[in-house]
DNA sequence: CGGTCGATTCGTCCGGCGTCGAACTATTGC
DNA sequence: GCAATAGTTCGACGCCGGACGAATCGACCG
């Protein structure tokens, strides 16, 4: 709490790019498995496990085991908050080049979260979907102290969301299909960029899914952003009331 | 602005432990020399200077040149802000020592934040002004849901406090000088010792220099808290009807 | 114009950390 | 039980980066 922090302790964990990486996909609030994690740092299972231990001891994550796998999810608000600081920081390319500002536009309108839909659009889909009463719940929006703090548990998992009768038979006329399983039907997502919940979960996979098969958003490649389709935007307008431009 | 930042890069010089030492220095909002800072952070003068320019190339902290010296500051608010959001995480070492929990007292009670006050004399002088009519606006004392979440980019920045004209007067009558500049003249800043604004800006800046030419407040060596003299004891409660123990 | 003082650059040494393959543990499912 | 899957531990390798002393640069001062 004074002068003799050691910051350099904090300063290591996120000194290494597989950790980094580990981190900011964490930081979209989920929880994620082991094998996931090193796949998306870009290193091996050992490395990976070796890197969570790291991040474990050090207070940044926290791990959860179930069944054979172990979930690991960001330590609390205090790390989300700092990360975000950091990301802010993060870029010393002094002036934002055009390239690069136009991709950090895409990534802002539009893109791929884990397996489901993130940016303006992704909390777009979401606000309309609890606007139009195909999900209820989810009384409060983000609040990360009481995520962080007085239930850490539950930081990034599905709360009190619910798809709604009517938001099953929504998703029925869409032909979006849930792809089935022990997965929570509706989990939310705290998106970065807009600071908002988006839709993760089977519900979020399936609009996602259904997405890129109606040809609405197409994958960019090398990054997470994805394209609006001219189709897309009229489609995702004429269906959500969401207004977004194509490109 | 996504997946790709370089998180690594920022951690990497925030990663040793004598660069952490220098950016702690630092970020009492002093402009401290090479030599001293080498000191400071118990290092050879040809080991701080590497690190110095790896920071200065991070754009972590700036220098000037003057004579023979160089000054080292940090780069801006947004460093100070990632500090002391990590100095909030930093502390995996529980404090246990008798010397650890008097300068963790001392600087609960008055520090200096980047370039004001921070602490508990920090947040009584700007409730003073608040009460007493020499600030005006902040509708709402510090919401963590408001500030944290909503809006989380207008954390820390100015809001809709505003100095009044008898607030003018009353620095005018103190003999604190606003430094000038087009920096905002108010701004907040949320105290992470005590949950609450403190006053940040030109205004803070003022009040902080005109603090320390009285006599009010020295700066103790070695980190960021501030030492209350005396006659700062009584003259702060004089001004601001604000009772601290000197020491 | 030498003398000094502050600061940086250079060369070198050394410790630590990230990396992976292979082996080991644990849980699930047939 | 045996095979399959998820994850961790272990050992060895390689590389990066921090440390210092000596030398160099540059500014100030008599």
């Amino acid at each position: 709490m004074n002068g003799d922090v050691d910051l350099s302790r904090v300063g290591g964990l996120l000194a290494d790019r597989a950790r980094s990486r580990i981190l900011i996909a964490l930081s979209s609030g989920r929880e994620l498995s082991a094998s996931l994690l090193a796949q998306e740092a870009g290193v091996s299972r050992p490395t990976a496990s070796a890197h969570l231990k790291k991040l474990t001891e050090g207070g940044l994550i926290a791990v959860r085991a179930e069944g054979k796998s172990r979930y690991y999810r960001l330590g609390g608000s205090a790390v989300f908050d700092v990360l975000e600081r950091l990301m802010e920081l993060a870029p010393p390319e002094p002036i934002t080049s055009l390239r690069a500002s136009t991709r950090a536009a895409q990534l802002r309108r539009a893109r791929s979260c884990y397996d489901h839909l993130a940016g303006q659009l992704g909390v777009g889909v979401m606000r309309s979907m609890l606007d139009r009463g195909f999900l209820c719940g989810g009384d409060g929006r983000y609040d990360p102290d009481r995520a962080g703090a007085d239930r850490p548990s539950e930081y990034g998992r599905e709360v009190d969301y619910q798809l709604t009768s009517s938001g099953r038979d929504f998703l029925d006329n869409l032909g979006a299909c849930l792809p089935g399983g022990r997965r929570p039907l509706v989990r939310y997502c705290v998106d970065w960029t807009e600071t908002r919940h988006h839709l993760a979960g089977q519900v979020g996979r399936a609009l996602r899914d259904h997405a890129l098969a109606a040809g609405w958003v197409e994958q960019r490649p090398g990054n997470r952003a994805l394209r609006i389709t001219p189709d897309g935007a009229a489609g995702i307008q004429e269906t959500f009331g969401l207004v977004l431009e194509a490109g």
